[in-house]
DNA sequence: ACTGAAAATCGATGACC
DNA sequence: GGTCATCGATTTTCAGT
């Protein structure tokens, strides 16, 4: 699907807030609501925008541990591993990756040895070789990605020094 | 803060979808629309909910490209890291990380091209010393965390074997 | 094809209990 | 936290460009 700039626009008002009123987007990219709507509605029915969500601080959820998670699979097969790892609540995200591992997976924990036990059950798919954690020490930064050519400004300063 | 059961079913069904209406989410969790607003409002004010965001499909933004970036670093501060990276727009989320490496960023790229800058740029920078990178070939998974004692229902399944 | 205007419905939100 | 009332937003219809 082709996006104009007015989408584009749309779609960074959108990520900043997703609950702004389609008057207040109108307003801000110079259209009426109806028409905002209009295209909310088509760019979600093409899967540009795939949805809406909340943005929560992982630890007041429980989740204090994070880990990146390196997979040496036996299979490379991109539909086997994420069989493998989707169904583990506790990945959060997963990619097939180049380099000596065959994927790359996002894994959040409540604590070390709740991390352990998800390694663990990961590594003991039949798919998996062996694995290679890194721990995550401090979340610097975490934002939503704009277009290519806008400036930063639409992404989410969630920054924090914790 | 301290959150209850009704608190993470609101802040589950926000996840799910953003622009739920109160009174949806008040029917899903038995509470009236103001009381829903009123522990949304809540939970804003006490850093709970960042904020609300659209999911959207990267590749329609233009960004087709996406590698995870080690970086080693000369002084391992975190803010100092954290001022290195932040003000490169590709960079979508970084953190300190246990092992060799002192950071992990992730990077989204138009194409390998621009990673190819990208990645030089942040190589310039004076705090680090050298940078080893893993290009993600597929994304298999990418899903918003639940709270550790819920099932995964209220996680966004993006999946998807592109 | 896409827009804005108008109208009816529905949701948000403050006051009050 | 629920109820109610008001105001604003959403969404459909319709007509203009």
């Amino acid at each position: 699907m082709r996006l104009d700039a007015l989408d584009q626009r749309i779609i960074a008002e959108l990520m900043r807030d997703a609950r702004a009123s389609y008057a207040d987007i109108g307003a801000q990219v110079g259209l009426s609501a109806p028409a905002v709507k209009r295209r909310v509605d088509r760019l979600r029915a093409a899967g540009v925008i795939k949805g809406f969500t909340a943005l929560v601080e992982p630890s007041a959820l429980g989740w204090t541990t994070e880990a990146y998670v390196e997979l040496y699979c036996t299979k490379t097969s991109p539909a086997e591993i994420l069989a493998c790892v989707a169904k583990h609540p506790e990945v959060v995200s997963a990619c097939t990756v180049t380099g000596e591992a065959d994927a790359l997976v996002h894994v959040l924990a409540s604590d070390v040895q709740h991390l352990e036990r998800v390694v663990e059950r990961i590594a003991a798919e039949p798919c998996v070789v062996r694995t290679k954690s890194v721990i995550v020490l401090s979340r610097l930064l975490s934002r939503a990605a704009t277009a290519p050519g806008e400036p930063a400004v639409a992404a989410a300063p969630m920054a924090a020094a914790r």
